[in-house]
DNA sequence: CAACCTCCAAATGTATAGAGTTGAAGGTAA
DNA sequence: TTACCTTCAACTCTATACATTTGGAGGTTG
């Protein structure tokens, strides 16, 4: 609901610039999948649901687009990202491949700081609840995967890893249909091996635990992307490539 | 220099949005060490260079902060990033090294479009002019790089690496005391190991080569960055944290 | 002399108007 | 019908005006 202090040099919340508020409330909306993939996004409309000018609007709509959550055409508008291609699931687990098993070996080298106590916790409290939704399942694969990256202290790593918005587009993609029992069970295996303090039983758990769910994956994978049905959300138009 | 064309609804190049050129243009400034580390950017001084109004500037510095080129604070501005410390050298070298030796490797096995040539041509190419600044080593560097990078076809880690910007910091730190001879004889190991489809021997190039690199820059690295002269560029002020 | 307050120029952030572009509806001709 | 042209509403993009904040100069007080 638009403040009635909206006026002229005005903010949204506190004292701080509405750009900032603009940019995280669709920065989560998107990562949230609040807003679909390949969706338009009419800035006058959305300046006008937010109560504030078009100004702020745009410029968080550049910051989405730096962090690659938005792509932009010339005099056509912003645009939330398309969901993955098989090559591009592939490039994605490659990716993972490089860095998450190097960074479990970490997490199992840190005897000072081993977070072996938290990933149990955090598999327990979610196991806890034996009718959890997929949405909660994608919660605890961001906060499992995320901790044992973090565990490795390297912002540099974890920056290019988190651009690259792997649970994103994975949840984008697979909502409905993900096996959250076999990951479960796989991400004990791995806070098992890091809270014993073994390196090389940790690199080789995150390994076939990522094997495994790029098998299941592609396995489940639409095969024409372009006949799934894609939900209209609020006063956005959908787009097709 | 303005062009005459510059009134409402203009376009400085062509018909296409001036945001893009002034993003454009700022990127490969601050790229090519145009603009120094730490040097804050007067919006309405550049928008007046330029020959444009506030907006699109404005638009393209956020671009530029999600790129992580630039750092915003509320109410105070924009500026571009700091140089590396120790640490951030050390995870940048430790993002290398996770990355480059396994797409050397990639590139090795590569026998259809195998890079080896292309990097031998740009080894020489570079090699020739025994006379080379500093500036056309780094040119070499990057592009050598790049190269092998790209020969893994893998879109989402060459956006990942690339998105950490390491010649550009690396550059922005040693840019006249670096032994760029060492580095051309790595260089020429790993080409030699690609043309011959050695993806063992090309993993192992590249590992030792990041190694020596990263031995060599901690050798040479400022002891405190703070007392390190900062140039005074264009219209810009200087910040210090 | 140091700490504090007041005031103000400079720069940032936002709102708004107008110029330019796009895409589609509707009409015309072959 | 199909292809092509015209027209127009919706939207994007830029320029500009104004509100707000910041940081420092200069004076005041203890």
């Amino acid at each position: 609901m638009p403040d009635k202090a909206n006026r002229l040099g005005s903010r949204i919340f506190g004292g701080r610039p509405s750009t900032i508020d603009v940019y995280e409330l669709l920065r989560r909306k998107i990562l949230e999948h609040t807003i679909a993939p390949a969706t338009k996004i009419n800035i006058m409309q959305l300046a006008k649901e937010l109560g504030v000018s078009a100004t702020p609007v745009r410029e968080a709509l550049r910051l989405l687009q730096g962090d690659n959550l938005l792509v932009a055409t010339s005099n056509k508008g912003y645009a939330t990202t398309e969901t993955l291609d098989l090559k591009g699931v592939r490039d994605l687990f490659e990716l993972r491949l490089l860095i998450e098993p190097w960074a479990a070996r970490i997490a199992a080298s840190n005897r000072l700081q081993n977070p072996g106590i938290d990933l149990a916790d955090e598999i327990n409290s979610f196991d806890a609840k034996a009718d959890s939704i997929q949405h909660e399942m994608f919660g605890h694969d961001t906060r499992f995967h995320t901790a044992i990256l973090a565990s490795t202290e390297n912002e540099t790593v974890i920056q290019a890893f988190s651009q690259a918005h792997c649970h994103l587009h994975l949840f984008r993609m697979f909502r409905d249909d993900w096996d959250w029992r076999t990951s479960i069970a796989q991400h004990k295996a791995i806070a098992d091996a890091i809270a014993n303090g073994d390196p090389a039983a940790a690199e080789d758990a995150m390994r076939e635990h990522l094997n495994s769910a790029y098998s299941r994956f592609i396995e489940v994978m639409p095969k024409d992307p372009k006949t799934r049905p894609l939900t209209k959300v609020g006063s956005s138009k959908l787009i097709r490539k």
